[in-house]
DNA sequence: GCTAAATACATCGGCAATCTATGTATCAAG
DNA sequence: CTTGATACATAGATTGCCGATGTATTTAGC
């Protein structure tokens, strides 16, 4: 059970809050899920560059104390499709729970 | 957004109402979810040779009118595993949905 | 009687999502 | 001065699912 498919929405919805660089975002994804949703970067940085390319995310590459840091902030698309996502998301997990018997 | 890896779960929920032959254990999920969700089968007959290998459920061949129908029914073991991953599905539910911010 | 759709099982090839492992490099703590 | 955290990236493997295909029977429509 891992609920495979949520990686881009979770993404999307981080953004929300600021923009925030790649490792970053892990961070707050597995903080926000009191440490459930681990993703490692070899699932991470695909991840980012294919929502980049989609064009639902856009990045900056910033130079902090010689360290690299790309830096990702949601575009307009990238708003609409989460929100469309969101609303994807609940329609699944109603038909699921339907399945499995509970309240919601 | 799928939900992916939720199948054998929903396999063993309906088999909880009593044995089934794999076209009907389709049918009863795409019947409770009110058709979203509707496992092809390339993806269902696979999926209970796994669970069968696992010894969570366990078949019976049966020939009616000359049509042979393998019967699955749920095995000790496979309850428990049941019962523990649903208790796994609501622990990843409520991960994802504290990430997006939802009541639960 | 013929045909199409539903029932019923099965396997193969392929795509997508994720993980493991590996590589590079900087910074902070001990 | 070494370990762990930060930060990015890619390659190979595994898993979950789907599409296509094959076989065969039953039922409904015409």
């Amino acid at each position: 059970m891992n609920l495979k498919g949520t990686l881009p929405t979770l993404i999307l919805q981080v953004l929300l809050s600021g923009p925030a660089h790649g490792y970053r975002i892990a961070q707050d994804i597995k903080a926000r899920s009191k440490g459930v949703l681990e993703f490692k970067e070899g699932t991470l940085y695909p991840a980012l560059h294919e929502l980049e390319n989609q064009g639902l995310i856009r990045s900056e590459e910033r130079t902090i104390n010689g360290r690299v840091r790309r830096e990702y902030r949601l575009t307009d698309e990238g708003h609409k499709v989460l929100v469309a996502e969101r609303k994807e998301f609940r329609r699944m997990l109603r038909a699921v729970s339907a399945v499995l018997g509970e309240s919601s």
